[in-house]
DNA sequence: CGTCCACGTCTAC
DNA sequence: TAGACCTGGACGG
């Protein structure tokens, strides 16, 4: 999906295509097992906010305080387009209807999900480009937890620390940091400051280059989307489905494909990472 | 035609 | 820690 720096994009676009529209509904596409959102009043407007790979909509009713809350996430292919009236895009599932055409939450697979809730999820953490102080204090705070004991590799992925890195940028983040990816978080955080740096550039990259050209995801603003900036897209993806890095499918749910410097396959017979039991891709694969 | 793969979670054994 | 949840594009026979 859509990773932290795209969701950032999806909530500046959201903003901008909403301002000063007002909307009269919300409807859902049969199609989805979703819950209807119902929305107690008719004329509200709508503004965004993401938070790692959280997106918050508030729904303001017009000329009053009243306000509902929709967190969503976008899972694998969601994002948000602007369609005119009469417009009926196939895998549109939620549209937040105006006079003059629609906002649809888009997404082909239908991972993605929405719920009332006031606030962020409890078990994501904060996101390391918008709130860089609290995500590296809430790691250091908890360096002490077993989660820790896994290959940064592994741990980079879980939302719970660091909120918004996904495939893609986990990979782009330890290729840069040029450490072994497979030395356990604990070490690779306490020795290595320049992870929780790259947490922050490295999606603040992404977004400033407007967000992944990847298969299932749309550009937002793709009609902003100029040659220079595709072409720093390309010089940006260093690692991630280049040809000549290596990968493995690591232990992070149903299992991911982790791209990295095949340099880390050098000597890893070897205890040089330092990582006792997971020293290497190897090692790593046997822990399985 | 079929199999594999994709920017992500969830939950059931 | 496997599946489950989904669609569709790429590629093989």
């Amino acid at each position: 999906m859509p990773e932290l720096a795209e969701l950032r994009l999806t909530a500046d676009y959201i903003n901008q295509e909403a301002q000063n529209r007002v909307f009269y509904s919300v409807k859902k596409n049969p199609v989805h097992k979703g819950k209807e959102v119902e929305i107690q009043f008719r004329g509200f407007t709508i503004s965004a906010e993401s938070r790692g790979k959280e997106l918050m909509l508030t729904l303001t009713q017009f000329n009053s305080s009243h306000q509902v809350k929709l967190l969503m996430t976008m899972g694998m292919s969601g994002y948000f387009k602007w369609v005119d009236v009469g417009v009926l895009s196939k895998h549109s599932h939620l549209r937040f209807q105006s006079e003059n055409g629609s906002l649809d939450f888009v997404d082909v697979r239908r991972f993605g999900k929405w719920k009332l809730a006031e606030d962020w999820s409890e078990d994501r953490g904060p996101d390391p480009t918008q709130q860089f102080q609290d995500f590296v204090r809430n790691i250091k705070n908890n360096l002490h937890k077993k989660d820790f004991d896994k290959p940064i590799c592994e741990v980079l992925m879980n939302q719970k620390w660091f909120n918004g890195i996904g495939n893609y940028l986990r990979a782009e983040i330890l290729y840069r940091a040029d450490i072994n990816p497979f030395m356990s978080a604990r070490e690779a955080l306490t020795k290595h400051n320049s992870i929780f740096s790259l947490c922050r550039t490295i999606p603040e990259t992404a977004y400033m280059l407007g967000g992944g050209e990847l298969k299932d995801w749309k550009n937002p603003f793709q009609f902003d989307t100029i040659e220079d900036v595709k072409l720093g897209w390309e010089e940006f993806m260093k690692c991630y489905g280049k040809p000549g890095m290596s990968t493995m499918i690591d232990n992070n749910g149903k299992g991911r494909r982790f791209w990295y410097d095949p340099k880390w396959n050098y000597g890893e017979d070897q205890d040089w990472c330092h990582y006792s039991g997971m020293p290497s891709p190897t090692a790593y694969l046997k822990q399985k």
